[in-house]
DNA sequence: AAGTCATATTTCATCAGTGAAATAAAAGAT
DNA sequence: ATCTTTTATTTCACTGATGAAATATGACTT
């Protein structure tokens, strides 16, 4: 695999010879775009990487940790679909997965009894608290150099960042 | 869908409660990764739907603007699976599709008859030339309210973040 | 000339995610 | 009591990417 760093370099030339050809591109937007592009997708190979030896796939480790994460470690298919971004179909293979490893269960909910509970168990907390320790170094040293004001502009231009792309897709019916 | 916003809301409860049950957790650090993600795949998501009314996919429309942005608009299929981040396997699929549509041309090498050269054609141009300026706009819309130095802080920061991913990438050479 | 390496393609099996449509079950509305 | 809506699952066809292995071709080495 090609380095980041060679991409983002030709990226930037590539960039400066579009613009000269179309002048009327907002050029620094659209660098600003690629960079987050790339180094998103790097981020999440990265992810990967970490995951596989646990045999999870990303969208398998964040609905676990949504749950794990949650007070009562409960929620359900249509919740674990919004904030893990799933479709519907998507989320009943990945609950099936996790379901056959015994790290979740899955129940109908006492009040609406249409919807499905869905629990981590006391394995899949241990599952959880046995995987992520060792991800720890790694993840540090992504931000290895960065001050502490550093990591708050990031985290500030990011939030910016997200805000604008809501207010885009609403703007916007499909 | 969710909107980001809400999604980050949640993340940032989360790793609070994480961090609380597992101290040793980089929590700030945690939490970019988790932005990074979100932000990228929204990205991602609102490029995907730009290029759709198009027919294309992202990595065909990386390739052929890497064509587009080359002074001579030729390059190999070796070095566009480097620069576009895709296997050969799925470079020999782009690169059929974008000459089925009469974007690009593929001929021997006159100096290396192994290699093969990828062309964009002047209709290929005139479909970039075309299809790029209407993009601009939400491209802009995506950076409303950055101020020139948050733009360059963004930069900086993607930047430095990008070379750890390098080194951390050198450091496990499978 | 023979052997080795490099470049690219093709085939094949597989994985992860999408979207639409059909089904089921229960809640809520009138 | 019936009708509508909500929630979840299942099935199906499809897209896009991945990795391994086999093949072809041409370049380089000796």
């Amino acid at each position: 695999m090609a380095r980041l760093t060679n991409c983002i370099e030709m990226m930037d030339e590539g960039i400066g010879r579009v613009s000269q050809i179309i002048p009327q591109m907002p050029a620094a937007e659209a660098r600003l775009c690629r960079l987050m592009l790339m180094v998103g997708s790097s981020l999440e190979g990265e992810l990967e990487f970490k995951l596989k030896p646990h045999k999870l796939n990303h969208s398998e480790f964040l609905t676990l940790m949504i749950l794990y994460s949650r007070p009562d470690g409960s929620s359900t298919p249509g919740e674990l679909c919004e904030y893990a971004s799933q479709g519907a179909t998507n989320m009943t293979r990945i609950a099936n997965a996790l379901v056959k490893r015994g790290l979740i269960t899955r129940g109908a909910s006492e009040e609406d009894r249409r919807r499905v509970l869905i629990r981590i168990t006391p394995a899949g907390r241990r599952f959880v608290q046995k995987m992520l320790p060792p991800m720890f170094p790694r993840v540090a040293l992504m931000f290895a150099g960065f001050s502490d004001g550093d990591k708050r502009s990031l985290s500030r231009l990011l939030r910016k960042l997200a805000h604008n792309l809501d207010e885009l897709s609403e703007a916007t019916p499909p």
